[in-house]
DNA sequence: TCGTCGCTATATCGGGGCGATACAATAAAC
DNA sequence: GTTTATTGTATCGCCCCGATATAGCGACGA
């Protein structure tokens, strides 16, 4: 789960370390991903392990140039990085203290289209949220594939609710949770379908069947 | 969570073993738990040491009468166990395999009721469906508050995900995750306002303000 | 100038949830 | 009469989470 958005993290935006890497996710991808440290620093210490990920030293405006504008990559920091550069000129080479960044490598790259791919039955809401997020980064029957696979599990749970019992012996409260979950399962659905249809908009546009 | 759950189980239905709360998990609250084995009986495991449940000798029908009605409890699996009593009538008393069932204690009633009104700061939705799912056992003002706190939450939630950068370098897939997921904040939002509406009234009217 | 507050940054630990798996008895189906 | 489904208990390893420790550095005010 985390080594998806790891890896994905680092092939669209490249050279990040850990602290970075939590940023994007709270920030950027927002509600989805509220991974903790405790989660974080296992998870790129098994990548690196695997041949995933490569640690760097953190690429360091000192080292680029004195002239140089902000480097491309690290652009979150990279401001007043440059600043501190500056400043402390003088006394630069000594007392740097080990920032570690991490870049993925070919091997992360291939783990990265087998976790984005992935055919586990069993897909909870927060992967298949990361796949989606990803999902330029898949070809675009491979897209379509995940969209209907997902849907299709979360009908066959609405079934099982609707089937199943149905508020049997539950009081108000208890009602009212089951009857919004599956209200939410419903709107997913819903949700799903009009991706659905605009993936296969474009399929077909691509195909020269329509233009 | 899982403690929670389990002890809630026992309170509002009492002595039952680890499949049948399962069962009831998946098929009461429905999409709510989908608790496997590897956590459940760790955590029965753990709630019996603390003294929380009791395990008992399932209750046997053969135990009870050959006369008797279906039992009150065991109401699920009751009637092919009566059945079953019948045909095994004569060679009763051996061979009787253990099967563990639980009931709640008075130690277990009491952490029911903190787990139940619980303050942690952040609580994840599973455990707050859990708790309203529960929410009977609580004391109308317990109820508010936790509607309310919940409410609150979600706001801030949505004000982090609206005020930062807000789609800034995502594409096409990524939007829509985040989008849909603000949507679904934004939902469960409404949905709580009216929860706590109506406990409002109910509050009012019991304090004999409007009638 | 000094405290201290907040942000950046790395790391570990215990507790707990999950999926997979093993085992076993019995009911139903074929 | 053998397979298949259901009921039932239990464990294992993997991973995630919250709490916690540590520390450099910028900023703001006393």
């Amino acid at each position: 789960m985390l080594d998806l958005a790891i890896l994905g993290l680092l092939e669209e935006r490249g050279e990040l370390h850990g602290y970075q890497i939590r940023k994007q996710l709270r920030e950027g991808l927002g509600l989805l991903a509220n991974v903790s440290y405790g989660s974080l620093y296992p998870a790129l210490a098994r990548l690196e392990a695997a041949g995933a990920v490569m640690a760097v030293e953190a690429t360091d405006p000192r080292e680029s140039l004195s002239e140089s504008p902000v480097p491309p990559t690290g652009s979150l920091s990279g401001e007043w990085a440059v600043l501190r550069s500056r400043r402390a000129g003088a006394s630069r080479g000594r007392g740097r203290r080990s920032k570690k960044a991490y870049v993925i490598t070919d091997v992360g790259r291939a783990l990265f289209a087998d976790l984005l791919a992935g055919s586990e039955v069993g897909e909870d809401a927060r992967t298949f949220s990361l796949r989606l997020a990803f999902a330029r980064h898949l070809a675009p029957q491979a897209r379509l594939t995940l969209l209907q696979r997902r849907r299709a599990q979360l009908v066959e749970r609405l079934a099982d609710v609707d089937v199943t019992g149905a508020q049997e012996g539950l009081d108000h409260y208890a009602r009212s949770v089951v009857e919004h979950t599956a209200d939410g399962v419903r709107q997913d659905i819903v949700w799903l379908d009009r991706l659905i249809e605009a993936e296969q908009a474009v399929t077909v546009t691509a195909n020269g069947r329509i233009a």
